[in-house]
DNA sequence: CGCCTTTGACCCGCGC
DNA sequence: GCGCGGGTCAAAGGCG
């Protein structure tokens, strides 16, 4: 299932697939720290999409510990994988997938200002699609929210963003970060919104 | 000088 | 065991 939401500043529509997340858990303020955010009734729009690839990991993973900090070392155990984080790597990669969040956002840009500071950190092509995969770390100190932008390898106009983890700070400017709980209908009540579907 | 991007190398999990 | 693919590291260079 999807889930249309708007940005003026990208000047596009976003389809938002809800990856790995029980839709009953899932908060948006989890993975995006917001301020101010007054009503609540956007949320409820956010929706579960089980079509992703992550989501039987997921399943298996931490989803059940609902979603700490992605930055934490303390043990985590499932069923089916024992998967042990103590330390960072592989496994406990596998269990941030169950933190992650995927927009998938038409833009002609692959570059879009959410609020946070991002430093990029490699690149790299993947399989089945020409266009490459970039990936970035939030540049907050102590913060380790990464985010893994490539096209749509089935619709290039399509960028799909991928966070993984928590910020444990605030962005530097809150107004982006509220942008993708707003829904469609809302766009004529952001100021300078353009919509370019 | 500090921060950023670039990019090849490396590591690891997974499938065969 | 081996090769492939995805994710990360880190050195090098650019830029303000």
């Amino acid at each position: 299932m999807e889930q249309y939401f708007g940005n003026p500043n990208f000047c596009h529509s976003a389809v938002v697939n809800m990856a790995a997340s029980p839709a009953s858990e899932f908060k948006i303020s989890d993975y995006l720290i917001l301020e101010d955010v007054a009503d609540y009734h956007h949320e409820e729009c956010w929706s579960l999409s089980t079509e992703t690839e992550s989501s039987e990991k997921a399943n298996s993973s931490d989803a059940s510990h609902g979603f700490g900090d992605a930055t934490s070392t303390t043990t985590t155990t499932n069923n089916n994988n024992n998967i042990k984080c103590k330390n960072k790597g592989i496994k406990q990669k596998k269990a941030e997938v169950s933190q992650s969040i995927t927009f998938r956002t038409r833009s002609q840009l692959e570059i879009m200002d959410d609020g946070y500071k991002w430093r990029k950190y490699g690149k790299k092509t993947v399989k089945n699609n020409s266009n490459p995969r970039n990936y970035y770390k939030c540049s907050g100190a102590g913060c380790s929210v990464k985010k893994r932008v490539e096209r749509d390898r089935n619709d290039s106009n399509y960028v799909l963003t991928t966070y993984v983890g928590v910020h444990n700070h605030h962005t530097p400017s809150s107004y982006y970060t509220q942008m993708p709980l707003l829904h469609s209908d809302d766009w004529n009540l952001l100021p300078s919104a353009t919509q370019n579907s």
